[in-house]
DNA sequence: CGGCAAACCTGCGAGC
DNA sequence: TGCTCGCAGGTTTGCC
């Protein structure tokens, strides 16, 4: 489900409730999510009181005091959910359940269950294993365009795949990249080491453009995903490409009879949409 | 290094 | 109503 906005839109409902708040009690119920829970994940969380609630690429990262980090990923189809107390029941795939001071119940629920938690020493976590090969943060500051073409550099594989690659570029997924290229004017097939110059500054323009919009949006919500408040985000009704197969794309005058108007393919075992005319 | 298929797991909509 | 199939926002692994 979540990428990098879906996931900001989690952050930021999380913080709301979170930020300052004790753990009086955290349960997992069930062993494993993708992986194992690590040891005493329990023990290890309730009682510390939550600091701040960050986020990389599509990691939620919630500091914990004693310099103890709750790593997160929502894989396809995880949510976070705050209730008030009294909760109501425990739904199915109502994973884990974290009861905090002033009356906070939040619950993730992830019914396909490729997301996971750990636990990490907050001093260690550029070591930590699936966060130090990730690439720039799209939205820092310091991420343009020369820093994505040196990245791009090289490479022969399409720009669809190295966008989707999180050691290229950290947060990006199947809906945004799509809509970023289509923004940029790119096509999905173009070799990625010819995306430089002019062209990569375009497409970090739309990068920022598209995630920043969407993170405004509270995200899109297809099916899964909800921001931690229970509201739907709305993106989705912005998509100019991604899963408008057959429709004629939004402000470009290409010949929809003559190109097939927005296509789909698949690239890497996933599908891409874009506009055959206006993307090169 | 690149590319691809398969794997993990459940749910949903389409088609018969 | 019920079955099968294909598809889904992610990531890793193994193979060529």
């Amino acid at each position: 489900m979540p990428e990098l906005p879906e996931v900001e839109t989690v952050r930021r409902g999380l913080a709301e409730v979170l930020e300052g708040r004790r753990l009086d009690r955290v349960r997992a119920m069930r062993p494993d999510l993708r992986f194992p829970f690590p040891k005493d994940f329990e023990d290890r969380l309730s009682g510390r009181r939550v600091e701040t609630l960050a986020r990389r690429g599509k990691f939620l990262l919630i500091h914990l005091e004693d310099r103890l980090t709750l790593i997160a990923h929502l894989g396809m189809s995880g949510r976070f959910r705050i209730f008030k107390t009294p909760p109501p029941p425990l739904e199915r795939h109502d994973h884990v359940v974290f009861e905090a001071d002033g009356g906070i119940c939040v619950r993730f629920n992830d019914p396909r269950r490729f997301g996971f938690m750990d636990l990490a020493a907050t001093d260690a976590l550029a070591d930590y294993k699936m966060l130090k090969n990730i690439g720039p943060e799209p939205l820092a500051n310091d991420f343009n365009g020369p820093v994505l073409a040196a990245a791009l550099k090289g490479r022969t594989s399409p720009i669809k795949a190295a966008l989707l690659d999180q050691s290229v570029l950290a947060g990006m997924g199947n809906i945004y990249v799509s809509e970023a290229l289509f923004r940029a004017g790119l096509s999905p097939k173009r070799k990625s080491g010819t995306v430089q110059g002019d062209r990569a500054e375009k497409l970090v323009g739309a990068i920022r453009d598209v995630l920043n919009e969407a993170i405004a949006a509270g995200g899109s919500s297809l099916r899964d995903h909800r921001q931690p408040s229970g509201e739907l985000g709305y993106f989705q009704h912005s998509f100019a490409v991604y899963g408008r197969t057959g429709q004629a794309c939004p402000g470009c005058d290409c010949d929809t009879a003559r190109t097939g108007a927005i296509r789909r393919i698949t690239q890497s075992g996933r599908s891409t949409f874009y506009c055959a005319a206006k993307q090169r």
